[in-house]
DNA sequence: AGTGTGGTTGCATACCTATGCAAATTTTGA
DNA sequence: TCAAAATTTGCATAGGTATGCAACCACACT
């Protein structure tokens, strides 16, 4: 603690420019009562000074933190999650929110980290790939903090949430992958107390059902090692699978590496794979997989606009919104009749 | 603007607990001079009304606001640097610093955004893959807040930054690939205005003249696409390199699925493919790359430790450190005489 | 000249907490 | 038991800004 920040201040500035520190602050406050000759003394003075207003103690007596805090996990294991965090940060930096981080392990505890945004009475938060308790939904509520959850839903909290219609999309790619023909369709699970996965997984088995097919499944993780491993262990079972559909294109891009370096078959003439997020990735001709686009940018928009507006308007209702996603067809899985690669369908055309 | 945040403070605290309100700061104060009971009633209090601290008042007076920024590039262009944000987040939480986030296009100008980290009173500031004005160095520095640079350096800025060594990296690639008999290998740059790729380029040469060889090269932007099209445009000139050394794992990956499916080549047998950072991705079997590992926990670790440990002392001085890289030899270059796959190079050994 | 009008300005205060200092209390030691 | 030492407590103030209010000014209009 040694050497001094001696900060600039108002007063110093209102000296300078003789005139009151009320006149440097309303110079710095847009749209308020100062005239054009007053307020070029302070802008003067302020710059010989160097002065530069104090957020925090603008923060103090506003009560307007102009912070938000971005909470969201997965950021390494899924390529998914760090386009998402760039998208919300320059969504909140565009709009003058400032954003403070926090960086949770899978589905760790958060009534440990909200406390930490909240003792900063930051404006809003944001949860991805990661939920909220209730005590904990009741306490941002008590002080008046919005919360917008990405990708997680729930029930009793007030909140909002934005989130992929995840069962949707394991019913589109069961009806893809039976339209195609298979008999034997797998499903590799991310983790199991992910809602995600857990929905992917329900949709997709829904139909199975419907079309009187059996239900094989197996558990990846969420990651690259384990689908492969997991896919190899499908592979090499007594009866084997003639398609995967995979929780996430990480693990889809795992499982394709499997059947093909580690069995030697081939995609989609042997096995058929079929991913969910369309990461870029993806598209990378030697994977061109088969995948569920999550509607980032919609999903982005939304939840920023929904915090944002909810900041403004404390009373306003939260929003529960789910966005159907598209099935991006490429060459990892067998077409059904009538469909060719390069198709994007939406929900509702299969 | 509706609805009313009235948070709770220490004053209403202080009342119920019959205790001045000195009492109840203390008793948030770790070390503070507070006896059992009064503090026992104080947190009763602060339970039964569900006061938390407002650490904008602290900040205010105390003039450590416990935050830091960090601003960081590429995060969805490169997997490198979403891991690099990860454990710089975690490393400042849990040494009790609040995150600050900016996200910045490659090298934006960052004297737009320092300001706005500047305006809260941040304690420090760490910048990834960006670097920083001269004028801003100077500015932080009069304002007394200490900046690290990450996989950036600076000539006359009064800043620290931890580097990986990457002229040394491009020479310990030459040696090998040439050791290994190569007679033609290119480098395939990121862009041109990026330290880390121009270093990495001028090692490569450096070794490659002294040895006498041609500075065959061309340029992949940093991302997938931009090397796959590089590759095949190399490949198909008139005389094509035999090794290419990509400037990071991205590009290394567009590269060889380039000459494998494009080029309709074999790797390592026709060409070698040798990159640069080791991500998860490099270690996956179908590419099985050879590449040069950054020492990212070393680096993050020394990055965070100067930052705070100057954040506590404001007189302390700057460091300034290449850290070098390791060789992990994989499969996708040939090997020199007497080097098995599965080695890890360092520097000197070769 | 007098009155009214709209725009500026400064004063004083509030935001919420931490902390130096002196007073009050408890503990220690003989 | 009493004085001295050690600990605890409350008072008052500071930190840097925004803003309601009343005073002020310039100007136009009658």
């Amino acid at each position: 603690m040694s050497g001094k920040k001696q900060g600039v201040t108002s007063m110093q500035v209102a000296r300078l420019a003789g005139v009151s520190q009320s006149a440097v602050s309303r110079t710095f406050t847009p749209g308020a009562s100062i005239s054009a000759k007053t307020r070029r003394k302070v802008l003067e003075a302020a710059r010989k000074l160097g002065y530069q207003p104090n957020a925090i103690a603008r923060s103090l007596i506003t009560k307007r933190s102009n912070m938000v805090g971005i909470v969201i996990a997965n950021v390494t294991t899924n390529p998914f999650y760090p386009e998402v965090l760039d998208a919300l940060t320059r969504a909140f930096q565009e709009r003058g929110q400032r954003v403070m981080l926090f960086i949770v392990t899978r589905d760790q505890n958060l009534d440990d980290i909200l406390p930490q945004l909240l003792e900063y009475r930051v404006d809003g938060i944001l949860i991805t790939a990661a939920t909220l308790s209730s005590e904990m939904a009741r306490e941002c509520e008590r002080l008046g903090v919005p919360v917008t959850l990405f990708n997680r839903y729930v029930r009793e909290a007030k909140a909002s949430w934005i989130c992929c219609d995840n069962l949707e999309g394991g019913r589109m790619v069961a009806s893809f992958l039976v339209d195609a023909g298979h008999r034997r369709p797998a499903f590799l699970a991310g983790s199991e107390d992910t809602s995600t996965s857990v929905d992917r997984e329900r949709g997709f088995f829904e139909v199975l059902a419907e079309r009187g097919l059996p239900p094989l499944r197996d558990v990846g993780n969420y990651t690259y090692r384990g689908a492969y491993e997991a896919t190899l262990c499908l592979m090499n079972s007594d009866a084997p699978p003639d398609a995967i559909f995979c929780a996430n294109d990480i693990m889809a891009i795992g499982a394709l590496d499997a059947i093909r370096s580690g069995a030697g078959l081939r995609v989609p003439e042997d096995v058929s794979v079929v991913g969910f997020d369309d990461i870029p990735m993806a598209a990378w001709p030697s994977y061109n997989l088969t995948t569920v686009r999550q509607p980032v940018q919609k999903m982005i928009e939304d939840s920023v606009e929904d915090l944002i507006s909810r900041i403004n308007h404390l009373d306003q209702d939260c929003v529960s919104r789910m966005i159907p996603g598209d099935l991006v067809v490429r060459g990892s899985a067998r077409l059904p009749q009538g469909i060719s690669s390069g198709w994007v369908i939406s929900r509702g055309e299969v």
